[in-house]
RNA sequence: GCCCGGGUGGCGAAGUUGGUAGACGCGCAAGACUUAAAAUUUUGUGGCCGCAAGGCCGCGCGGGUUCGAAUCCCGCCCCGGGUACCA
């Protein structure tokens, strides 16, 4: 029988202690030891913790724990990220002060935080709503808006016209109502208070390779952002004007046959009176400005616009005429919110251009190609075209796992070329291939992992001569195959969906049509030009630069990546200090009136105005401070921007003359580990990564990249497995689970449900949690198991057991950690163990159950606390087993096993394997063609009965 | 729609430089203890066939490569996150 441990009385008397000691306080930077700074998201107060809060900092506080325990001085700071619509909501509904609701949650949340028992730096707290917070907040708004990087500017905004105001995306229904008054949402052009980020894209992009992050996030901030080259090309509008379109494909001008502008862009509404269906289109307008932008570029939605009618454009290319359109597949706020439109190469247009019958022109050839399986080793992928000197473009795309051979296997005394071109006439059936080069080589997207170089990607290109006066039999009109028109090129991880449906037969017949398309074009950037003037046979990427030359465009990147834009028409934020003087110009208010104070004397319920307009006082500390007729802005910041910098703060919380000082900066960052979820993987990284790099171009911050590592947690769901709700009554308390097993029992639950460091989504289950208790009772009751010897085998497995946890929290996979120590503690409650053994599994244990750990520290009779011992090392050779089982195969399938020791040699294990009963009568009436030994894995041996 | 993830027993999962699929925990079943229950404890537990030995099938679905595939390649399906004023 189980001793029970009262979860209540440990955790409180050693929370108490703890705090009284000061244990996890960091104090002053100590340099004799190694730091690192362990970062997680800090809480929006919404009033209550959720098991979501648990999850996000109790785990990672093992890790936490485990370093400290290594003697490093670990910074893990907590705070509140407390400005936000949620107040003002609750604000508005309970008729009380945000302040006073935001306040009073805090104070409760600080409580359930400290019933964790994580070992926060206390010492180093902030909160985004304390003036001593926002102060800096204002004051590098200021220097950005000095240096030109914060701007008064044009933003798009959901604007309800029954409310009189801009409203948040979440508050907009799905049918595009509002969700307080259900008129329809307009998107509206304002002024807006705007921040630079595009100026810094190509650092966030460029930045972003070296960091310790998964590829997944590096890849989702680079679409976010979203570079892509191309150029801008002026075309003249009947009206006069010039309008600038922007197109990642000027190598296609020729083929534009007509213009479309966003519904919003300024020249519509510049020349409406030469446009002669003028009710139509502000019909038009009107419409899709009440779309939401996802359904505007939804690809699978048909496409709408509508002509201008009595304007239409030149194109540069060709000085042909082409008609203007309005449409909403294009996006005033991308590029230069105009493109020209070539049907044949752009789906979108192409879509477009059928529905408004207007003209395809194609002006690049098509894909061609096949894949291929032929003999053992090698499969891929042949593409080949011709170029305008008789040349044949032949690619040959490769993957394979073992290595990649060009052309596929080699004979004896060939070269790469040799082999190339054997293949070539073998499968083309063409003999005059003269002569064959390799131009280049690609490699994929594609990291190799650590130690199998030779298993990545490649594309390879080749030309091929081939001797001319054997063309007669390809014939075949560019552009057009069994497939249909072609209207994009095909990049090389789709050529397999492309060609899937053609048969091993057709082969050659198909290789053949393969080289007479190729008289059009090519896909994967190479691609040669037709209908094209004097472009005529240009590859496409030189015709990029020459066309975009000839007609006077300009080559530039353009990005996805908007201009942030900062301005709320809210209370509940950080206000953006700004003063107007009596000529409306706009100056920043200077550092000894910081913190510029959000005003008290406010109605915030909404009403049209914004809600600081309405201050008094406000208005009143302006004209005091400035002068008569001088007046206040009146809209507060994005709560991104108070979020964008937190974790300077925490680093230098007391400073009352800096934000945060370049010592402090030097001594603390980079952050080595931001815990965090998947839902800021975007936005908040980017964000904050920006205002690091905007700060760092003032002067002001040392470092260009604020987190060296991204760890993403998963996610906890409720225990009907769907997301927890309070309308669906799924929502676990954390409170109440404390309260039931203890916080040691629940963060070991969440610890064990799955792997850290994946995004994978978790249900609670009750039953799960049980099991967690079970096994720290079972600990509490392990000293009854002591005894002076050792066991048999017991220093073997404390040493794996050491090994596999130590390993594993490295890797953030406090699962298996803790399953480790319960297969030492199933072993050790039937065998015993000795007080060392028990003590040590006591220190593996303190990160993950520090309360407990703690108490039977104590009750072991140590003075000092368990969380100051240095974690247990291990071992390499005590940790290792002297034999290993390894399953023994007959032609791939597991048919038995044998125990070997790890060393033995393939000879021994097959003549062993051989010895065996079992094994005998299988292999005996056979020959063995193959064995295949992995030593520690498996034997395979491969017979022919 | 677009971008990024995830999918392995009844459940959470382990196992990924391709090498015995299902460690550990939950649940379930049977036994012990108990007047009984709870708690505790022992044993068993992917599915199908078989008394057993053993066999066949199995990692969302369909193909492929390989001596060998959860793992690599191609094509799909379902679920989750983000989508710029929720934080």
């Amino acid at each position: 029988m189980h001793k029970r441990f009262d979860h209540r009385e440990i955790e409180k008397k050693w929370q108490e202690k703890w705090r009284t000691d000061g244990l996890y306080d960091i104090g002053e930077r100590d340099q004799t030891k190694e730091k690192e700074y362990v970062l997680v998201e800090w809480p929006y107060p919404s009033g209550n913790l959720h098991i979501g809060h648990w999850h996000a900092f109790a785990v990672p506080d093992i890790y936490v724990r485990y370093r400290r325990m290594n003697g490093v001085q670990v910074l893990y700071p907590m705070g509140f990220d407390a400005f936000g619509l949620p107040a003002e909501n609750a604000a508005i509904k309970h008729k009380l002060n945000p302040r006073e609701w935001t306040e009073s949650n805090m104070a409760y949340m600080r409580k359930q935080l400290d019933s964790m028992g994580n070992a926060f730096s206390w010492d180093k707290t902030t909160s985004s709503t304390d003036p001593e917070y926002y102060k800096w907040t204002q004051w590098m708004f200021t220097k950005f808006f000095e240096h030109d990087i914060a701007y008064r500017g044009e933003g798009v905004v959901n604007w309800c016209p029954g409310c009189h105001t801009v409203i948040a995306n979440e508050q907009v229904q799905s049918d595009n109502t509002c969700e307080r008054c259900d008129s329809i949402i307009e998107k509206k052009k304002m002024p807006q208070w705007m921040i630079r980020i595009t100026d810094f894209a190509n650092e966030l992009i460029d930045d972003i390779e070296p960091l310790n992050w998964p590829d997944h996030i590096k890849e989702s901030q680079k679409n976010w952002i979203g570079r892509s080259k191309g150029a801008e090309i002026d075309f003249v509008l009947s009206v006069g004007e010039k309008v600038t379109i922007f197109t990642t494909r000027p190598d296609t001008l020729f083929g534009a046959t007509y213009l479309v502008l966003a519904p919003e862009h300024e020249l519509v509404q510049k020349y409406k009176n030469q446009i002669l269906n003028l009710t139509e289109v502000g019909q038009y307008i009107k419409t899709s400005s009440q779309k939401a932008e996802a359904d505007r570029l939804d690809a699978s939605k048909e496409k709408t616009g509508v002509k201008l009618e009595g304007i239409t454009a030149t194109n540069p290319g060709n000085n042909e005429q082409i008609p203007v359109y309005i449409a909403d597949y294009v996006l005033a706020g991308y590029g230069t919110g105009a493109i020209m439109a070539v049907p044949a190469h752009d789906e979108r247009d192409f879509a477009f251009a059928k529905k408004f019958s207007l003209p395809v022109k194609q002006v690049v050839g098509k894909i061609c190609g096949r894949r291929e399986s032929i003999g053992k080793h090698r499969t891929g992928v042949y593409g080949l075209l011709q170029n305008e000197k008789g040349e044949y473009l032949i690619q040959h795309f490769k993957k394979h796992n073992y290595h990649w051979l060009p052309g596929g296997g080699l004979e004896d005394g060939e070269d790469h070329e040799e082999c190339l071109m054997r293949e070539l006439k073998e499968e083309t059936g063409f003999s005059n291939f003269t002569n064959i080069t390799k131009l280049t080589e690609i490699f994929l997207d594609y990291t190799p992992k650590a130690g199998n170089e030779s298993a990545r990607n490649h594309s390879i290109i080749y030309f091929a001569k081939v001797d001319s006066s054997n063309q007669g039999d390809i014939s075949l009109t560019p552009g057009e195959t069994e497939h249909g028109l072609s209207t994009e090129w095909v990049p090389p991880d789709k050529i397999d969906q492309y060609l899937r449906n053609t048969s091993m037969e057709e082969r050659s017949e198909f290789i053949k049509t393969a080289i007479a398309c190729a008289e059009g074009g090519n896909y994967a950037g190479g691609g040669i030009l037709l209908n094209s003037c004097e472009f005529d046979g240009i590859n496409s990427d030189e015709a990029k630069v020459a066309i975009t030359r000839k007609v006077g465009g300009r080559l530039t990147n353009t990005y996805r990546l908007r201009d942030w834009s900062i301005g709320r028409q809210r209370y509940w934020g950080t206000p953006i200090p700004i003063v107007y003087d009596p000529e409306g110009r706009a100056h920043p208010v200077p550092l000894e009136h910081l913190p510029w104070r959000l005003p008290e004397d406010v109605d915030f319920t909404p009403t049209g105005e914004a809600p600081l307009a309405k201050s008094a006082e406000l208005k009143q500390r302006t004209e005091e401070l400035f002068g008569a007729g001088w007046t206040p802005e009146v809209e507060t910041m994005d709560t991104f921007v108070d979020s964008s910098w937190y974790y300077l703060r925490y680093i230098d919380n007391h400073n009352a003359a800096e934000f945060s000082s370049l010592e402090a900066q030097k001594t603390w960052l980079p952050i080595d580990i931001y815990f965090g979820g998947a839902e800021h993987n975007t936005m908040h990284l980017l964000y904050s990564r920006f205002w690091l790099k905007a700060l760092k171009r003032l002067g002001l911050a040392e470092h260009a990249e604020p987190y060296a590592r991204r760890v993403n947690r998963g996610l906890i769901l409720g225990p009907d497995g769907n997301k927890m709700s309070k309308s669906k009554g799924n929502v676990v308390d954390p409170d109440e689970q404390v309260e039931r097993v203890g916080a040691d029992t629940v963060k070991m639950y969440l610890a064990f449900m799955g792997p850290y460091g994946e995004m994978a989504n978790y249900p609670w289950d009750m039953g799960g949690i049980a099991g967690l208790r079970r096994f720290l009772e079972r600990i509490y009751g392990l000293s009854d198991h002591l005894k002076n010897e050792m066991s048999e085998g017991e220093e073997n497995l404390l040493h794996k057991t050491i090994k596999k946890v130590t390993e594993d929290i490295k890797v953030f996979k406090f699962n298996t950690a803790i399953s480790a120590m319960m297969i030492f503690v199933n072993q050790v409650e039937k065998t015993g163990l000795t007080k060392g053994s028990y003590e040590i599994l006591l220190q593996l244990l303190a990160p993950f159950a520090p309360h407990l750990t703690e108490e039977l520290w104590a009750t072991a009779g140590k003075t000092t606390s368990i969380h100051t011992c240095a974690f247990p090392t291990f071992d390499p050779e005590l940790a290792k087993n002297d034999t290993v089982t390894i399953g023994v195969q007959i032609n791939g399938k597991v048919r038995g096993q044998i125990t070997v020791s790890p060393s033995a040699a393939e000879n021994e294990v097959l003549a062993a394997v051989q010895a065996t009963e079992q094994l005998q009568t299988r292999l005996s009436e056979s020959t063995i063609l193959r064995v295949v030994y992995v030593p520690g894995k498996i034997l395979n041996i491969v017979i022919k009965d």
